[in-house]
DNA sequence: ACCTGAACACCGTTCAAGT
DNA sequence: ACCTGAACACCGTTCAAGT
């Protein structure tokens, strides 16, 4: 926060003065994915904003891929910290599912970036933290990387979707309610007899809440190792 | 198939004399992604395999984003004519999740098409599928939707995570075991005090069947599904 | 060692001109 | 009605030249 302060200042005057730095980078790079999206992250954009060329950003990072994993990772590492597994491994799960969860909602831009980039830093960081509360469940040794896998997929292909939804209805300029109707309004105009189910959960749908229905898939789960 | 071998012929000439059509730019989009992944999907190539100027797929398709929707439509469209609902509830979700899995795992491209167009057609015709499930095992009226949603998120959350692996490992030209030994190396490489679950899992990580730990979430969706 | 900024390659999309 | 293909706007990345 204060360092984007700085940095605004930085921003009046030509050039700036002081060297660059990678976490100066990917500070100003999650700014402005914040401000405008994943379409507004380009080199040209964040140059201009660190008072800069797009060359100079490249001897810091190796491309795109790359900024794109560090701004994820920084957020993710924020989560985690917050997050502390201070609870019993259900409630664990829970408070970390839901921090994730957040955490995309408040950086649409995460979900989608997160996907890109399997088994590196950020995606580990949410593992481990799942795999250690599976392990206190004691959920069998042959089961314990199915069983953490299955929420890791789901924490991630939920907040994939939110985070896709999020940005999807900024840049068409609507709110989530708009959308919600829109969408309802098509499943309703669909074939009667093809489709009788999505027509018939438009009420559900349009007045369903994403962070309690997460919860639900969550609770499901946990209810499914119950039973293994 | 035949359509596309006709294409082939005719792409050995200068200059098509029939008509286009977008069912045919489709077809001839899908074959280009699954031979070269998204990125391999431009207007420049699409439109030299197809004997004809960019600008007049245009007159066919809105945008970029139509055309993958609707290639990502043809294929899901065939997986469910495929997968028809004759079993159990139980059974027919799991064929349903393991008909979009299988589907994921020929054409990679499908899964982060499918990521990017909530509400359309292509994810309307699994929520229905699934919906209808839900229903016939009389999970509760206002439990539909987020039961059903949760199995949604799940199901392409895993499917568009492989799609993303598949996608990345054919960019860098690694097969599986390449790409998986590489990961859990790196795990392996990590703090030991800070990620004892992901050093201790690489083995099997390494050994893991991506299509039998899908199913094993699905039946704790399943299972959980028992509990509530 | 680090930065500059013009230049390159590439890509989605448009549009005036054709048939 | 449908197609042509040059042109435009934009973007990631490179690199010779600077300090």
């Amino acid at each position: 926060m204060s360092r984007s302060a700085m940095t605004k200042i930085k921003n009046s005057m030509k050039r700036r003065t002081d060297a660059l730095s990678r976490d100066q980078i990917v500070e100003e790079a999650i700014d402005l994915l914040d401000q405008s999206g994943e379409a507004g992250l380009t080199f040209q954009a964040l140059s201009k904003r660190l008072a800069t060329g797009p060359g100079a950003i490249y001897w810091h990072i190796a491309d795109k891929n790359d900024l794109l994993t560090a701004a994820c990772d920084a957020i993710v590492a924020r989560t985690m910290n917050e997050t502390l597994a201070g609870g019993t491994p259900k409630e664990n799960v829970r408070q970390l599912a839901l921090g994730i969860f957040d955490a995309i909602d408040a950086h649409p831009w995460v979900g989608s970036a997160l996907a890109s980039i399997p088994g590196e830093l950020p995606v580990v960081r949410i593992l481990e933290r799942i795999g250690q509360q599976m392990r206190a469940l004691r959920v069998r040794d042959d089961a314990l990387w199915p069983v953490t896998s299955a929420f890791l997929s789901y924490i991630l292909g939920v907040g994939r979707q939110n985070g896709a939804n999020a940005q999807l209805a900024r840049e068409k300029g609507l709110d989530r309610s708009t959308v919600l109707s829109e969408v309802s309004t098509g499943w309703y105009q669909l074939d009667a007899d093809e489709y009788p189910f999505a027509r018939s959960i438009g009420a559900q749908f349009r007045a369903h809440d994403d962070r309690i229905d997460f919860l639900t898939g969550i609770d499901l789960i946990l209810g499914g190792i119950d039973t293994m």
